[in-house]
DNA sequence: CAATACATTAACATTTCGTTAAGAAAGTTT
DNA sequence: AAACTTTCTTAACGAAATGTTAATGTATTG
């Protein structure tokens, strides 16, 4: 059978782990099974995953944690958070983070696998495309998305936070275009509401004052839409 | 906000549909209410949706029929079920159908909340169909209508309003044609009155002055029954 | 000419945006 | 672990953009 898919499960109960394991490989899954967070983050970069279950209790570093690192990594691969208790701080901290689902332990072992199968079933995963551009040319400046620096020729290099990186890059991915508020803070705050869209602000306006130096390139508001990053 | 996503929630118990309903409301979205499978398909039917919540138990037809004549018509829209118990067997029937998730009642609104955001956020509904025309020439005019911009050849651009925008996005799509008063009012101001019918003719008014720069444009009024862009 | 429909301007209310600054949270260094 | 740095969020407030309504005048129709 080609079309295995392959999860990552990490699980510090390694009874627990074992027996999931187990189960999932029977159902044909392909499973790494990681201790702890540190031994996930590890794993996780060492291959290519279709999805992560993450217990939220473990020691060392929590599922929550190393959901986040995940998430820097790759935004859209499915996680489910496995949760001791219903504790609903967890569930919305997961959701934040962009959880596809959650489940309380003790947890039917068929329900878990239909979940799995929906999830799988609905991302035919676009995501080879953007996967691999990071460095960009506009108007007199350069920039690497992955090292996060913002070059200008004949002039200093500037180092980017997380957010001000992502901007620039959704606003370069779509130079001259629109890019729709909505879709922004989706993507980099995973929530539009007033205080997002305020933060957004905030980052637009440090944008623009690093933009400054070449005067040709404008971050232009269309109100009620969104920006659009343009030159001339 | 904006773009406020429009639900569609099915749920025989009227109290508890109520205070659903208004919950998310005020969670800024535009939640349609039915009270059986047999309502719940034909507001199905009636307009758009971007999400559906449907009660599996309910008298004439539950919701497990319902979720499937949905899927037939729209096999992507996301579809969450609510379950009075933990009913393992409607849970499994449910992931089968293609839900994308299901809440036991009772359950915690706020995770509602979050469920729903993280499931609408995660994929912009791929329509890849009807791909939006928002690039016009007429006259001396170029108008781009996603960025809202009113062009002026040899002359400057202008940033357009929404309504501006809509208004005359609709008088392009008609040129030299009738745009009735009715069709552009229930389009754009979302009712026909006579205030609403103020209104408009005080957005015609902006874009007639928007448009004198070329002479041989007209916005004409049909007496009684719309305007018409012309030439000449 | 009376009734209705349309045009225009201006005042007002509401929403959205830009910016600064304070301080909370997270990450580093010592 | 204390001190420092960076990043991010939140509040506040003025400015700008947008939309509605009123008032008043003009055009069209029968």
């Amino acid at each position: 059978m080609k079309s295995s898919k392959s999860i990552l499960l990490v699980e510090d109960d390694p009874n627990f782990g074992r027996i999931l394991k187990d189960y999932l490989t029977i159902n044909n899954y392909e499973v790494t099974l990681a201790v702890n967070g540190i031994e996930g983050f590890e794993k996780f970069n060492r291959s290519e995953f279709d999805l992560c279950i993450l217990d939220i209790m473990m020691p060392f570093k929590d599922g929550l944690t190393l959901a986040r690192e995940i998430r820097e990594i790759n935004e859209n691969i499915p996680l489910i958070f496995l949760t001791a208790k219903n504790l609903k701080d967890d569930v919305l901290k997961g959701y934040k983070i962009g959880a596809d689902d959650y489940l309380t332990k003790p947890f039917d072992s068929e329900i878990l696998l239909a979940k799995i199968k929906s999830i799988l079933n609905r991302k035919p995963n676009i995501n080879i495309e953007e996967k691999d551009v990071f460095e960009f040319e506009f108007g007199e400046f350069s920039f690497n998305s992955k090292l996060r620096i913002l070059n200008h020729k004949m002039g200093e290099s500037h180092k980017l936070s997380p957010k001000e990186n992502q901007l620039l890059k959704m606003l370069v991915l779509n130079f001259d275009d629109l890019l729709p508020r909505d879709i922004a803070l989706n993507k980099i705050w995973r929530d539009a509401n007033y205080f997002t869209s305020r933060s957004m602000d905030v980052y637009i306006a440090k944008l623009r004052r690093y933009l400054d130096k070449d005067i040709s390139l404008k971050i232009i508001n269309v109100h009620g839409e969104g920006f659009r990053l343009m030159q001339e």
